[in-house]
DNA sequence: TTAATTGTACTAGTGCATATAATACAGTTT
DNA sequence: AAACTGTATTATATGCACTAGTACAATTAA
């Protein structure tokens, strides 16, 4: 459970932690119904506040990613595929937003197409 | 010289001054050379502190994108071809970051290509 | 039984960036 | 002379992220 914390960045640690943790379960690192890393542990591990783990996991909790047991430990939920298939609409819609922002500056798709990394 | 600011997100409004007024010149709407809305019309016409704008025309200024001449006003740059350059790029590596994203996530390169929009 | 660990909960305080408020100045324009 | 320009300064308010410290009840392991 390798977690990167960039400290430079805007983005709150919290939401690093919740995003991270989303990658490694797309990623089949951290399988379904397994424990992870306790409150204290992680934020000792990172150097931050347990506050601020608690933060994160109640996000992924509400998300229905992880689910917290009461003096157990927290553990990834049984059923991730619906959080990986919105965690993918949710980079495609980006990306979209992207590529009609490059429409408005006037470049065509097949300009755009170009550009980006999608050859084999 | 109509600038949207959304007041719930997260980007501060500075930044969102920018990254409009940069649309705008990228778009052509306004032209090289032509005078901008004073710091102070901006800022009444959106409801905001003149300092904010100030902190906004600063930003664009180090970006050669506007010229402001003490007591006569803000003007587009007469050059703003690298401005347009550097914002395409900009998008353009954002969204090969996110194609990478999805590749993490097990999607392959014309998986990716079907979810876009990019057919004509 | 005892000690350590778990998630949970709460209050208080700190630091930082954003944004506001209120002036002031020098130069230009009308 | 009045209204406008960019520039500059100081002080203040605000929200958010984060830290600090503590406490509780339940579980686990020695």
């Amino acid at each position: 459970m390798n977690i990167n914390i960039d400290y430079q960045t805007r983005i709150p640690i919290y939401e690093q932690i919740v995003r991270e943790i989303e990658n490694l379960v797309t990623l089949e690192i951290l399988k379904p119904g397994s424990q992870i890393m306790s409150i204290r542990d992680l934020a000792c591990s990172l150097s931050i506040n347990p506050n601020t783990v608690k933060k994160a996991y109640d996000i992924l909790e509400n998300k229905k990613i992880i689910v917290s047991k009461s003096t157990k430990g927290c553990f990834i939920a049984d059923d991730v595929t619906s959080a990986k298939n919105s965690k993918i609409n949710e980079i495609v819609s980006n990306i979209n937003e992207l590529i009609k922002a490059l429409e408005n500056l006037g470049l065509s798709k097949e300009d755009i197409l170009k550009k980006l990394v999608l050859k084999d």
